[in-house]
DNA sequence: ACGAAAATGACAAAGTCGTGACAATTGTCC
DNA sequence: GGACAATTGTCACGACTTTGTCATTTTCGT
């Protein structure tokens, strides 16, 4: 295993504009082949880290949490097979594709080993690449599917920005979004009216406190199976509120 | 990038049959090696055109849409690498296959720059070449399948940048094939204005426009039931649009 | 230079959210 | 237990924001 070093992270960035499609990490030491993958990803609009030895792709990894790692095994310094292993073991399902010069033998029982998910042989066209990193991509999102969020009969995806009670759809607005993603991440914690106006809405707006609880009055009449006596959305008399699942 | 002379196709064409298993575009100045990548194809029942330079090369693929290239990269007049890249950005995925002599340093980067899918260094066995012709077209199969995205009653073709729906042919502009594809590859996922903007567009920032809102009205209407009810292309308040097949 | 496509701006339409009033509930003190 | 104050629930209205749509101008490819 790797020396666990913390983000220093001097890898290339070269600001490649954070496009909200995610970050792909490339792993590749010779100069023009890292040129020609970033322009690669860059087009399809991906933001592109490179790094070019083992262990800047390492902390690359740890401070950016890429969708997808992108790998020459040719490395120096520390071999590729390692930094994939290391990889796989900080998170397993972020898809690694394995770069390979055509005139390597190319192993699929070691690639395997080393949890790569793909490979491509050099020359390769962008196109093939784009399309398996692409691929592993997907094939992740369908494996680990979105963060559905479940509680009583009530399942709620916030990145599709949709939710049900009882298998059926139910309409939320992005701020009942909002506030019910901040609840559902600090369950069981009592939550003041400031601290989720703050946290919520927003630093600056400091609106009456009436707004909260009509908020809160939505949510539970469109979440909760009685909205006069609230089983997950509670009050907790002169503090403020409190999720449970 | 080469001046866009349409198809007047000066191709030595020379009445190979039509085969049904598709043309292989030959760029090749040595009439003496012409005539051998000829043969070889056309043994193998491929429809053969051969254009002995670039410009004449770049009208036949044009004109002929082969299902895949052999291109040497010693040309007169416009570069082979020139060439290479116009018909990439014409056809991106139709593969090429670059043919150099066994004197010349093999660059791999250099081929991937170019897009080219793979390489043969002369002399080769016709057998080798065939072989390697076969698995780029056979790859290119397996990497985009069917470019065709159905959804409802519609079928969008980005390759060949047509649509249907109901079976009857609706036009689309390239922006709206553009904005149409993102949402394709980000199905179920809220896309805001923003993000739009910056990935379909290329912009940097976001002044206030309703430039998105337009395209997505174009779109609805050419492809919805009823435009004013979407029920695919839909409006998320406060936070963007979402595409749902 | 021409025509199609795209961007812009104005306006209308729709939806959301904050506000305030008032009712209901809870807690506290007697 | 009862009275009072503090806190919270609920509702409706209006201001504000966001979006739909159209007309017009600008851009761009040919």
């Amino acid at each position: 295993m790797l020396k666990e070093i913390e983000p220093a992270v001097t890898a290339t960035d070269e600001s490649t504009p954070e496009s909200g499609l995610g970050t792909i990490l490339v792993v590749e030491d010779d100069p023009r082949m890292q040129k020609v993958l970033r322009r690669i990803f860059a087009a399809e609009h991906y933001s592109v880290v490179v790094a070019g030895d083992g262990q800047t792709g390492l902390d690359s990894f740890r401070a950016h949490r890429p969708v997808a790692v992108v790998l020459d095994l040719i490395l120096p310094q520390i071999s590729g097979r390692e930094l994939c292993q290391s990889m796989k073991t900080i998170s397993s399902d972020t898809p690694v594709i394995v770069l390979s010069a055509i005139a390597e033998v190319v192993d699929k029982v070691l690639l395997l080993e080393l949890g790569a998910d793909d490979y491509v042989t050099k020359p390769f066209s962008p196109r093939e690449l784009m399309a398996r990193v692409q691929a592993a991509i997907r094939r992740r999102r369908r494996t680990a599917p979105t963060t559905i969020y479940r509680f009583d009969d009530c399942e709620i995806d916030f990145q599709r920005m949709t939710a049900q009670r009882g298998g059926l759809p139910v309409m939320l607005t992005s701020h009942e979004f909002k506030l019910l993603k901040f609840f559902t991440e600090h369950a069981e914690q009592v939550l003041s009216r400031e601290l989720l106006l703050n946290e919520v809405w927003g630093y600056n707006a400091y609106p009456t406190t009436r707004t909260v609880d009509n908020q809160i009055l939505k949510l539970r009449q469109k979440l909760e199976p009685d909205p006069a006596n609230p089983r997950h959305l509670l009050t907790i008399y002169g503090a403020g509120y409190k999720f449970v699942p």
